[in-house]
DNA sequence: CAGGGCCTTGACAACGTTGTCCAGGCCCTA
DNA sequence: TAGGGCCTGGACAACGTTGTCAAGGCCCTG
């Protein structure tokens, strides 16, 4: 008795090995490993007899060590931002999708905008020996990566790029998307156009912001230091912001905002103006059909999918230089971003 | 050269090992072990030769072998039914953040509303030997999951109950949500109401619609068949159901939607129509508030929290019955509930 | 200075699987 | 019927880590 568990603490609840199942089957081992991996080699009679074994015995390999003993795990990591926030639910699941036509599993974790989290749960993966990697960053420095990309990790970069290593990334077009989006609003008459966006450091609101102004000056419009506000995607900063855009001296009557989260609360808050501001948004939310919120749509699945398409082909052998992938933007109008100036 | 690498093909890259560590600063394998999990017994001067070899190499150590020796994976699957749809967000996320608390790991992946494919990834979950599962079930048959469990496997369903197996359930009050938004909708003087739900094999699904008929039977009204419409969550069906129940001869004054699927359908579908049309809706929808939607909301994130506190409790060893929690829902009025029946 | 005890360190086996290689049995042909 | 080739099956090592256990060095006490 206290021979056949002289470790009780380390097993797992006591599953049968292959070696249970072949002392059942009256085979040797390898031929249960063979059955179960449907190599050739096994008449139908000993099959029968395995799978019979395996069946009574509730066997089930275990991949922990296969992976040990193979090396490949068919497993990718996607670290991503908030998985609460919609626009990664369809990236994710896009990024599944491909992961399973690979016949790969996903792991995905979030790392809460940190940083540090982000690393930290981007090297558990690497220590689970994933075979590759997406990562939404939140950092701006990945070269903690940098060894295990050498190691053979592939890596690919997803919403954002890499920061300070030479990396696949697959972005939307956030310059071009504010630009239009920006130029669409001079185009119905706006000179004051306030823009509400996520922290500077954030590369895509960077490039929003580079979008803006860069609309702005091409219609030659002047930008004030008080029409642009960046922070945080908190509700109460944002309509704080909107209510100072829309009070002063000379209130913008245009607004420009900067993401979904953004986008929601600035419609919340201007539910409550008087005048009518026209507003286009940075990404497509549910329901902005209904309320009328015209936007700059990027393909959240396209995104996961290309990504995730790319990341396959390296570990198919591809040996391509890093790259970077820009995805086009599509703006929708849909009345908030076709309303005139206030009188 | 060839003797280094006699299996080429299955090196993780060729990535260090603590033999390689060990050789490198001149200490035995079981050091570096030693050093790597912060166990006692190392002098400061050891750890550090220790230490820099392992900064030198590149080590990390390969959790996989850790795992087939340890026999704990510190890690938990979660199998939902679609990642895109936005109530299963923060769901996921709260149900990471418990798992973070607990050192570990959360894999998960999406069924797609499969059974077969639920099936699928929640044996491969348990094939990778995650410590726990936790299952929002798209399938009525969880009898393949016994030998998991017997193994040892934690397990707990969410959102659904579990089919033809006892286990442990964390559930929304379906029913009694269901039965207080139509009861709403009576008071506010509605006596013929429509329900438009999912598929009724789910049983979300069916108890919601359990729920409309005692809200009913209580009031004393009756049901027409043709008031309750059942099916996919598909927009076309749903808005054909809508056209339908609206232009009978005797049309419904009032709808109730059985999740956020079909409420933002009958949003879009009522929005078109000339008589205004109450409605309540089961689970609470992102803008829900500026498009004046009531709805029965429920805590997403309080279902994924219960749901893993209570797995990692059974991991710690608690030793409970199975059990089904019921979480309590709440009636979010924001002016489509209370509309009076139009004249 | 001898003996005992503690602390540090390392050798070794084991976790469950798969790749390699060899043995034995069968069938076919000459 | 003998010999050759093919097919099936199994013994064994290895993957990288951790638990066990014992050896050696040091310090302290008597």
């Amino acid at each position: 008795m206290a021979d056949t568990a002289r470790h009780p603490e380390n097993r797992y609840g006591n599953r049968p090995t292959m070696k249970d199942v072949a002392a059942r089957a009256g085979v040797g081992l390898k031929t249960v490993s063979r059955v179960v991996n449907g190599e050739p080699g096994v008449t139908p009679d000993t099959e029968r007899r395995v799978r019979e074994a395996i069946e009574i015995l509730g066997f089930r390999r275990n991949d922990s060590a296969r992976v040990l003993r193979k090396g490949r795990t068919a497993t990718v990591g996607l670290v991503l931002e908030d998985l609460a926030d919609p626009f990664y639910g369809p990236l994710s699941r896009a990024v599944e999708e491909v992961a399973r036509a690979h016949g790969a599993l996903l792991i995905n974790g979030s790392s809460a905008e940190d940083p540090e989290r982000e690393q930290e749960l981007a090297l558990a993966l690497c220590a689970r020996r994933v075979d590759g990697l997406i990562v939404i960053p939140s950092g701006d420095d990945h070269r903690y990566l940098e060894p295990e990309i050498r190691a053979g990790v592939a890596t690919v970069f997803v919403d954002r790029p890499a920061g300070r290593i030479d990396a696949d990334a697959v972005l939307s077009d956030s310059f071009g998307g504010a630009r239009d989006g920006v130029a669409h609003l001079i185009a119905h008459g706006h000179r004051r156009i306030g823009f509400i966006g996520d922290r500077p450091r954030i590369h895509t609101s960077a490039e929003r912001l580079r979008g803006y102004r860069a609309a702005m000056e091409d219609a030659g419009l002047p930008v004030r230091d008080e029409w642009v506000s960046l922070g945080s995607t908190d509700p109460g900063r944002v309509s704080t912001a909107v209510r100072e855009l829309l009070t002063a001296p000379e209130p913008v009557t245009a607004l420009f905002a900067g993401n979904n989260r953004v986008t929601v609360t600035v419609v919340r808050a201007l539910a409550d103006h008087p005048r009518p501001v026209a507003l286009v948004g940075f990404d497509d939310i549910e329901l902005a059909d209904l309320l009328g919120v015209t936007v700059i749509a990027q393909d959240a699945a396209a995104l996961g999918r290309t990504a995730a398409e790319r990341l396959f082909r390296r570990l198919d052998g591809a040996d391509e230089a890093p790259a970077r992938v820009v995805l086009g933007t599509t703006l929708l109008a849909r009345g908030s971003g076709e309303t005139p100036p206030a009188a």
